[in-house]
DNA sequence: CTGATTTAATTCACATGTTAAGTAATTAAA
DNA sequence: TTTAATTACTTAACATGTGAATTAAATCAG
């Protein structure tokens, strides 16, 4: 106990405040749209790829499986997101309809000018270092330990 | 939409990562000591000093009050936790019971060993730095933009 | 001192995180 | 080709995240 960090230095501790911090630069016009955080991630992963099956989705909005099931369910019941049939009869591939799209259009103005406001106070270098350094950190992980 | 990041290289998504990285250290370890690790930061915080309030401890472990409510509620169920009497008696002030330091005192040598690992294989320095920037970075944000 | 305001927690309702178990479709093996 | 193993999701159960409403206690204004 005596040799335990500062417990505000902790990287867990750090990282999450961090990730609190700019997730809050995003939360209110994302909530103004209807939308969770979470459900707007997936909304953007689809607006960059005509088409997606789960598996990949989750991937990339680092979302686990169960959870992107019902957030699935919420943005079709919305209509937002639809289904494509798949070769793959396992898969569930999705894709964004037109709603889909104006909705990710109209919030993207908004987000880009968030990330710009980021960028402009902490600098644009120092957050590019910062991504490369947060994935170097995840491979460095993910590798050995 | 054509002037999004890659998606992967945003901060948000990089941010997530990271944290689900190194937190991934650390869970199989902490749920063998039949805990999750949003009860461990509590267990860990507290560790660190005689007593605290659910304010503060909300605030050091980065919890939202409704869910240390109920955190509260179970790790005192356990008998890991034990209420304090206060003299604000809308405050609820808690500390560990003998059974939570020595389970704080077990796991935090494991905890500690899987620390260092990530240090070994980051950098200590790199590390330092990266707690240091994610720091800055949650300061900016709060201050202005 | 009394009523209005503020503060600290809790409760509620719903979305998501997390693990384990279950289901359907595909692939591999015999 | 029929069965066994794998794969892609889904469902279930419980913990946590999140915002809004509620309750109780302390503080403040008059």
């Amino acid at each position: 106990m005596a040799d335990a960090p500062r417990y505000d230095d902790s990287l867990t501790i750090a990282l999450l405040r961090a990730r609190e911090a700019v997730t809050a630069q995003f939360r209110d016009h994302v909530a103004a749209g209807g939308m969770t955080l979470t459900q707007w991630r997936v909304i953007r992963a689809l607006a960059g790829a005509t088409e997606l099956d789960t598996t990949t989705l989750a991937h990339r909005c680092v979302i686990l499986a169960p959870s992107l099931t019902r957030i699935i369910k919420t943005l079709e019941g919305r209509g937002l997101i639809e289904k494509v049939p798949a070769r793959d009869r396992r898969q569930r591939v999705v894709r964004l309809t037109a709603d889909g799209e104006a909705m990710f259009t109209e919030m993207w103005a908004v987000s880009k000018t968030r990330y710009a406001a980021i960028e402009a106070a902490f600098g644009r270098a120092e957050m590019f270092d910062l991504v490369e350094t947060l994935n170097r950190l995840r491979a460095v992980l993910e590798e050995d330990v």
